[in-house]
DNA sequence: TTAGGCTTAG
């Protein structure tokens, strides 16, 4: 067998293989020498990860440490196995094994940091066999984390082989951070926001650490995979990252993820395995990053005061907010910014508490399991932006819920009865969110123990405080409205109170408002004519130009006559089309090249001097962006600007007349020069000297709330309807799309009462036109509801 | 870009 386990005692074995090999120190091993009848022994100082080479077969390399001898200038020697056999080994070996290797090859080390001039070569096919004798018997397999493990006792040669693979970090003290750096931390979560869904594109994690040097660093992490934000349940959990961006905000350094930002979470309780949380497959893990998280730990104990409630239902003290570990086993959909989760953690909430009902089928849960727990669970509603998460929770999984509301509130028809309820509000402060718990997290091993020790019958037979006959109400009648749909979602300060309708219009002072009307009207009626074009410096507004005024914008801009000399420019490459039967039309194209070079059509740039609209429409599904050009002087130039400055799709851009500096085309130079450019309208208006104008949606909306009506003005690139307004003229089904949202918001021959409630921010601001002012209402941060 | 800890108000 190429691979052998020693059994028993290694001296007893040695000699048994002395009979037919001969030992050799590694101090002898040269290239050229016979090995045939040799073999070498040692220590396994370092094992590298499993690797393959370019032929595709295995790759193993370990350090061995000559034993007997370890103050010898060649005391380690790196060894190279391939194949079969450095499979085999790279799922046995460990550091500090004892390692026999025979049949092996010597060749010349190919660096000198190796620390030997020679290296071994093993392998099935030459007939190499190695036997192990193992440090100690492993039961996890902990260490297959391990990119590189250095011993504690490596000599200078071994250590330097191994750093060169597996950097070596260095991690900075919290107190010695420093603004515009980028370092490598170690530290204790004394806060945490749960991963959620930011305003951006990513999700986001706000991270408070501590360390022994008693500083603090709030970082910002964000993420668009929310899997790879840090792992965290609770605070006191250990975090380190690697590679965050220090900087500083209002006075204050903060970390914040930057490009090859990474992070491993561990459990913070001093005693319990030092197992690394991560989506990442690669990571380092040194005996150096063990002995740091086991020195946090226990600075951990005894320094971290842990500010949340943990409670379990049988503890509660409402009013109170809590974190509730559970299991979920209901949920359903309530309206557009609320959804119920049916959860319990074993133990009885000593209170009268609130039922939620809703329609059965809207409702997803085993009926027969809950009406066996139905005296133990209890449903919590969560608000705003917890309900996507919350959508996408397991019937079944186990769960965190962190800064719980439970608080008393008396229906309007009962005001001598109080019953509990559970609200996880909206936004994120306080750490307030969901996690979901992973399968082997200690937490959930524990608290599945004590789910299947709760006795049912012995429950299900005493009087509970929550009969569902007199404990189910729904949601309306606990406050007034509160169970009416709403068809908007609240993108950020969901703190905000309502203001009626009336006391706004009473109010003369700018400022932001949350309302909750009705919409009675909405103008203009055709959706194309709700489109127009924004600058967002001047601010001015303008009509889109349809297609008949946009063909004859490009025949009077295609006047001039293409200039052959001006063909061939350093960065283009130029060709003459010639229509046929259109007289002395001339068209010239000019493909943008990069790197000297003409990129495949769907990454390309192209310009093009005297083409017609339909032309263009045309070329823009082959090509990446068109840029329509005339030739002026020695020069090529931009189109006047009433014409757009790119086609992008079928989709063209403009760029404002009173806030441009339009330049020669030679300035796409540099962006042509650009490694792998990407013809994003807003670089290329840039090097254009171009402020582009946006595609917004500009509507009038009659809201009414009962207490009065406001006019409110919706000016909104792609936020309200979660709809880009630049695609909708050229999109049927986005046009569909937008015409159902309104119909539902506002269905014509509707009575006010029957029309949807709206939740909405809006804000006051002045205008003037040089003598008077008129205050105007605009709506931000709201969005319709995901199910409209 | 996002958030920049510091409870909703259903």
């Amino acid at each position: 067998m190429p691979l052998e386990e020693i059994r028993g005692s290694f001296r007893v074995f040695e000699n048994s293989l002395r009979g037919s090999l001969q030992k050799v120190g590694f101090e002898h091993l040269q290239v050229g020498c016979d090995c045939a009848s040799k073999y070498v022994q040692g220590t396994v100082a370092a094992s590298y990860p499993l690797s393959k080479v370019g032929n595709g077969t295995s790759f193993f390399k370990i350090i061995l440490q000559e034993s007997e001898n370890p103050c010898s200038k060649a005391g380690a020697v790196n060894t190279y196995m391939f194949g079969k056999l450095a499979e085999d080994c790279a799922s046995v070996v460990h550091q500090g094994d004892i390692m026999v290797v025979a049949g092996f090859s010597v060749s010349k080390s190919t660096s000198e940091a190796d620390g030997h001039c020679c290296r071994l070569e093993v392998s099935d096919e030459a007939g190499s066999t190695i036997y192990i004798k193992m440090k100690r018997k492993i039961k996890s397999r902990e260490s297959t984390h391990q990119v590189c493990t250095r011993s504690s006792n490596t000599i200078t040669g071994s250590e330097t082989v191994a750093m060169s693979v597996a950097p070596s970090y260095t991690y900075t003290p919290l107190n010695l951070v420093k603004g515009g750096t980028i370092v490598n931390l170690y530290g204790a979560v004394k806060f945490f926001k749960p991963p959620y869904k930011c305003k951006g594109t990513d999700y986001c994690s706000v991270i408070t650490i501590v360390d022994q040097s008693d500083a603090k660093l709030i970082c910002s992490l964000f993420n668009v995979n929310r899997d790879a934000l840090p792992q965290i349940y609770k605070n006191g959990d250990i975090v380190r990252f690697h590679r965050i961006k220090i900087k500083e905000f209002s006075g204050q350094l903060q970390g914040i993820s930057s490009s090859g930002f990474a992070a491993l979470t561990f459990d913070g309780t001093v005693g319990t395995p030092v197992v690394p949380r991560t989506s990442s497959k690669l990571f380092t893990f040194t005996d150096e990053d063990r002995k740091t998280i086991e020195d946090l730990r226990i600075w951990v104990a005894s320094n971290l005061l842990n500010s949340a409630v943990a409670a379990k239902l049988s503890g509660i003290q409402p009013p109170m907010y809590f974190d509730l570990t559970c299991q979920l086993v209901g949920k359903a959909k309530l309206d557009g910014s609320s959804y119920l989760l049916k959860v319990w953690d074993g133990t009885k909430c000593p209170f009268l508490y609130w039922k939620v009902v809703v329609r059965e089928d809207d409702f997803e849960g085993d009926s027969v399991l809950i009406h066996r727990l139905r005296n133990l669970t209890v449903d919590v509603v969560v608000y705003d932006n917890h309900v996507q998460l919350a959508k996408s929770l397991k019937v079944g999984s186990f769960i965190r819920l962190y800064s719980l509301h439970a608080k008393f509130q008396s229906p309007e028809d009962e005001p001598d009865v109080s019953y509990l309820q559970f609200h996880l509000h909206g936004g994120t402060t306080y750490g307030r969110g969901i996690t979901s718990l992973p399968e082997g997290h200690a937490d959930v091993e524990d608290l599945k123990k004590f789910l299947n020790s709760v006795d049912l019958m012995e429950d299900e037979s005493s009087e509970s405080p929550s009969e569902p006959e007199n404990a189910y109400f729904t949601l309306g009648s606990c406050s007034e409205g509160c169970q009416q749909l709403s068809v908007t979602v609240l993108r950020d300060h969901q703190h905000f109170e309502v203001t009626a309708l009336s006391t706004i219009l009473n109010s003369r002072s700018p400022q932001p408002y949350r309302i909750r009307a009705k919409l009675r009207q909405f103008e203009p009626e055709k959706l194309h004519q709700s489109v127009k074009l924004h600058c967002p410096q001047c601010k001015l507004l303008q009509e889109v130009p349809d297609g008949s005024e946009l063909d004859l914008i490009l025949q009077e801009a295609s006047a001039t006559c293409p200039r052959p000399d001006l063909q061939n420019t350093s960065f283009c490459e130029s060709v003459v089309w010639d229509t046929e039967n259109q007289g002395q039309r001339r068209v010239v194209i000019h493909f943008v090249k990069h790197d000297e070079l003409l990129q495949d059509p769907e990454d390309s740039l192209i310009m093009i001097e005297g083409g017609t609209l339909e032309e263009i429409l045309k070329l823009s599904k082959k090509f990446k962006g068109i840029i329509p050009v005339r030739a002026m002087e020695d020069d090529l130039e931009l189109l006047d600007l009433s014409a757009p400055f790119l086609w992008q799709g079928n989709i063209p851009h403009y760029g404002c007349k009173h806030c441009s500096n339009p330049k020669a085309i030679a300035s796409l130079s540099p962006l042509a020069a650009q490694k792998d450019p990407l013809w994003e309208p807003t670089t290329i208006a840039q090097a254009l000297g171009l402020v582009p104008l946006e595609y917004v949606f500009v509507m009038k909306f009659m809201l009414d709330d009962g207490t009065g009506t406001l006019n409110v003005y919706l000016m909104d690139c792609k936020d309200f309807f979660q709809i880009p307004a630049s695609e909708v003229l050229t999109n049927n089904i986005f046009q569909e799309n937008i015409e159902r949202i309104m119909n539902k918001l506002c269905p014509s021959g509707t009575n006010l009462d029957d029309l949807p409630w709206l939740d909405c921010f809006i804000k006051s601001y002045y205008v003037t036109d040089g003598r008077e002012q008129q205050i105007c209402y605009r709506v931000f941060d709201t969005t319709i509801a995901e199910d409209v």
